[in-house]
DNA sequence: ATGATACGATACGGTATCGTATCGTTTAAC
DNA sequence: GTTAAACGATACGATACCGTATCGTATCAT
């Protein structure tokens, strides 16, 4: 199946920049912008078609139904962030808040995340993506903890999850139930309380 | 307007347990237990009719539109919870926690508000709603902290939004996002975090 | 008893959306 | 240049839901 060839390969991957991967890649682009502005609920295939100009047989023509679109663009939040490395558990986690605390208000997938738990309540296909985008927000605070462990600048029995979960908890829940605003005050705040109980 | 009359209260509220307020009962009833079903998204008028036995002309004789029903219907979740009074602090909040722990996992009110949540981000009348839901669930920590400030257990100057978000981001956290159980050492984890460092 | 009010059953128009069918046109491989 | 694959435009059937209209029936106050 995959024939070698001088010129520079030929094998089925030459399709990425074809016109079918433009295609593609154009719809998600919209369907994502989409799903930023309505949530999952208002996400139309028939939307997407008017808005990015790629005709509706055509997107199915890639995806078999509506839903397997909404689940290709949210897979797209599936991001993990950078994981700094300052030296002190401190500095890490400072860098991980304050990164978090600014992209709240701001970052695209802080308008759909809630849409996404909703749907993930009762659909197990979106609870395995927000699964996935969880360990991706949580992974970096999770290994710089990890490293404090190893340099013996936290206890090996401290509860990992415990930790975590006060951390970003405070932030979550200023960005969608209580909706005050999330200033460096308060980040900082949150970060003492929990790391002077370590 | 308002006649006087021999009998008991013959003013518009005697229609209270008439033909009218038991179909409005029953549709209230029915609708709220549908929304904890399939959320804002999925709520009919048609299946309240069905499921309700109530005709779908007489929902409409009642509320104008669709979602004045659902908002109605979420406003039964608006009910304030019983503030304790212990005389400590610590056994105050963790009464408190304890309530809201035990009722994350079960309460009809969990499976309904990340559609609140989700719904509030681009309707500013359910966002209206979740707030008076929110003010009910910190009511009563707002209030034991204020108290704990009045018995001298408490800075004046402690910021009580910050510590509020402190104690019950966690959990909320556990509940709609990392989906890990939350159990009392859980609970009495985070109490302690927070209250040591005050 | 009687009249007013509310209810039930049913049907309906209007709209939105999903997913498919058809067919002519463009792109790209060879 | 020829050919196959992918695309665009359009129309369509099917379904679900909203909100209204109609009309006969049940309830309730007086």
């Amino acid at each position: 199946m995959v024939t070698t060839s001088n010129k520079s390969e030929r094998v089925p991957s030459d399709k990425v920049n074809s016109r079918v991967e433009r295609s593609r890649h154009t719809v998600l682009t919209t369907a994502f912008e989409l799903l930023s502005e309505g949530g999952v609920t208002s996400f139309t295939v028939d939307e997407v078609a008017r808005r990015s100009g790629v005709a509706k047989t055509t997107i199915y023509r890639h995806w078999p139904t509506r839903e397997a679109l909404v689940i290709d663009a949210c897979s797209q939040m599936i991001a993990e962030q950078e994981t700094p490395d300052t030296g002190s558990l401190e500095g890490d986690v400072t860098a991980i808040l304050m990164e978090i605390a600014h992209l709240l208000p701001t970052a695209n997938w802080s308008f759909v995340l809630p849409s996404i738990v909703d749907t993930a309540e009762r659909n197990p296909e979106f609870a395995e993506i927000h699964s996935r985008i969880q360990r991706g927000h949580a992974a970096p605070l999770r290994e710089v903890l990890q490293r404090a462990v190893g340099r013996g600048e936290l206890s090996a029995h401290a509860d990992v999850s415990t930790i975590v979960a006060a951390l970003l908890g405070p932030l979550f829940y200023r960005r969608w139930f209580s909706r005050e605003p999330i200033d460096d005050q308060f980040v900082k705040a949150i970060i003492k309380r929990v790391l002077t109980s370590l």
